[in-house]
DNA sequence: AATCTTACTTACTAATCAGTAATTTGTCAA
DNA sequence: TTGACAAATTACTGATTAGTAAGTAAGATT
């Protein structure tokens, strides 16, 4: 019998490599207890649904990024490195190695996942665009951002933007994906 | 025996419809032999592989998107009219319904799909931008569209916009969707 | 020392999946 | 009417899936 090393964890770091790299219905139990070295059962007696685990890498993400947004290196940042802190994270996510960001990865099955992990997706999707419309808000008043019309609706295309981008870099390569990532910035930026 | 009308044409539709609602991993043949009242295997007649089926689905796609621009009702549009045309197209896709676009549904299980599928799937999504791309330069040119950049980059970015903002809708509604899509216009129209 | 708990294995179920081979049914043309 | 062909059926395979129940080994608690 061997252990896992910090079990939960760890299972929870390969669920989601794998939900990022294979979305909800392209990865199996047997997926992550091969690459652990255990067997499928072992998996259930942490998680014992995949509803459950697919909800535990959600709401760890949701904690991730409160924790981010409300720890000062982020809070007092200017509108500006706010924005290219929230592009980093979707930069850092590897485009070129075909990884996608778990909320396009969900939303794009979403009509076949269970109704638990669709509320945690629509909280985690709520939580990104929140903080972005009030970060494009602020950076407007202070005249470093120009848009027309709403913050919401320029949060919501920028989020739009960046999730079909790394998918677009899937098929056509990472150079595309930043290509794009300069464009929001001049789209954006006086 | 019951026979279906049209059959390659009506389980390609019902292919196609089941690619954007529950993408290639999440459909089966089950799904369209009890949809069209007719065993699995009468579906394997017409298309013998999954892969197959998936391949005739996007082929028929980029056919069809072909005729469109290249016929004089899309191609002596003005640059804005085309514009307009071009989101038409997603506006369409009913996203009050849940349904998503073939190239994002497909890009975001991209690793888990066949390689003959990935191919076609990178062929659509090039000959969407090649020609949103050429539209876009035409419109600048013309001086009824302002972006800085170039359009390629552009091009990219607001393909990208529409696939994810599809995504979106599914989480929190379609209202969020054409907000987006009024804010496409904003950010490029004069 | 005895017991309880954690983390796992073994062994299984029932369902679903894509795909195949052999056969039957229906239609149309010569 | 017969034969050819298309389109479907029946009946199956082997693989994979999520999930469960019972049992075991090791460590911690009492």
């Amino acid at each position: 019998m061997s252990k896992i090393k910090n079990s939960k964890r760890t299972i929870l770091n390969l669920a989601e490599a794998l939900l990022q790299d294979k979305g909800f219905n392209g990865f199996s139990y047997a997926n992550i207890a091969a690459e652990l070295g255990v067997k499928n059962a072992a998996i259930h007696y942490h998680y014992p649904s995949k509803e459950d685990l697919g909800i535990a890498v959600m709401q760890r993400y949701r904690e991730r990024f409160k924790l981010w947004i409300n720890n000062s290196r982020v809070k007092d940042l200017t509108p500006e490195a706010k924005l290219d802190w929230f592009l980093s994270i979707y930069i850092n996510m590897r485009a070129d190695q075909g990884k996608i960001c778990l909320v396009g990865s969900m939303e794009a099955e979403f009509n076949s996942i269970p109704d638990g992990l669709q509320s945690e997706v629509q909280a985690l999707h709520k939580d990104l665009l929140t903080w972005l419309q009030a970060a494009l808000a602020e950076g407007r008043d202070a005249g470093v951002f120009t848009f027309k019309g709403e913050p919401a609706d320029k949060a919501a295309l920028i989020l739009s933007t960046v999730q079909g981008a790394l998918q677009m870099a899937r098929a056509l390569g990472a150079k595309k994906f930043h290509g794009v990532i300069q464009q929001i910035k001049l789209d954006l930026l006086k």
